[in-house]
DNA sequence: TTACGATGATCCTAGTTAGAACCAGTCCGG
DNA sequence: CCGGACTGGTTCTAACTAGGATCATCGTAA
């Protein structure tokens, strides 16, 4: 086991991330979605509705997930799929009417309970968090040039032969 | 959208997590493991073994999920399993000769790999951040009186009837 | 010793996840 | 206006994921 420095940061972040995905999904769970589901609906709420990209990159799942997950939310007549007008190949998910009425009975309090546990942190704390997360994001962003053969682009990435 | 202090922080935390992860996973899979085989065969390289609950506490996954897991590396025969002399409810999984092997092939030059982009935090930074991550660990702790019916106690929580 | 609660692992289900292949629509240079 | 590169979504596959039910074993207290 290398006694490496960095690897007890990571282990701290890990698990902070970690609590925090237990502690949410346990009451989203109460609500009767699951964590990706509730984190979609929060996302449209109050909104005019966004394309898969745009709902992906806020989510920070793929789009192939997200399919998935919309598929489900438009099952439960939570979402629909509303084609763009502006560009033929883009697809617009908004709120049904029932999604809507379901943003407002569980967003509100969620987010209050989430609150809670950052109240353990002051102004400066966070500051300091949200500082110190995206100096290490930033060096996570791999060159293209330093990247396994998949990486580099975005967008799926190799087009192998065949 | 709340305009709540604490979402930015969560998402800066969020973030850094999700790259870290893809960081990693982009290597480990150039290595023909998945990221959840890396951490096992990581964190059984130099043991003798330790059985499924240590390895999935020191991995953040649940039993359930770790069962399959071995399952896997066991057919490729990187593991196997060995009943607990002391424990007869207990199984220890150990690495095999291949799984050591793999173990010396992959592990420290990923270590390296992962170290990388961890220079570009101070010393005083990765205290920091350890901090800050710990203490809203701390604050995540659902005190089981507040947490939903499911939580609370360890092991699987409530025993419903039937 | 026996009953009972706790614990270790498995099995099952439903869902999430990423990546890669694919297809259709868009955009741009020639 | 045509071809090729790019982009948005879907589909497919393999795996991970948590949680709950189940079963066997363990430890302990009566």
């Amino acid at each position: 086991m290398a006694r490496e420095r960095y690897l007890r940061t990571l282990r701290a972040l890990a698990e902070s991330y970690h609590a925090f995905e237990r502690y949410s999904a346990a009451w989203v769970r109460v609500y009767g979605l699951t964590p990706a589901q509730f984190d979609i609906i929060a996302t449209l709420g109050n909104t005019a509705g966004m394309n898969f990209r745009e709902l992906g990159e806020k989510n920070l799942i793929t789009k192939g997930t997200l399919t998935g997950v919309i598929d489900r939310l438009e099952a439960r007549g939570m979402v629909k799929r509303v084609a763009s007008k502006s560009d033929g190949r883009s697809t617009l998910v908004r709120l049904t009417k029932k999604g809507d009425a379901e943003f407002e009975r569980v967003f509100v309090p969620h987010i209050a309970y989430l609150k809670k546990p950052f109240t353990a942190l002051s102004e400066a704390d966070m500051n300091q968090l949200e500082a110190l997360t995206n100096k290490l994001t930033a060096a996570l962003q791999v060159p293209a040039s330093e990247a396994p053969a998949a990486l580099g682009g975005r967008g799926g990435g190799k087009r192998r032969k065949k």
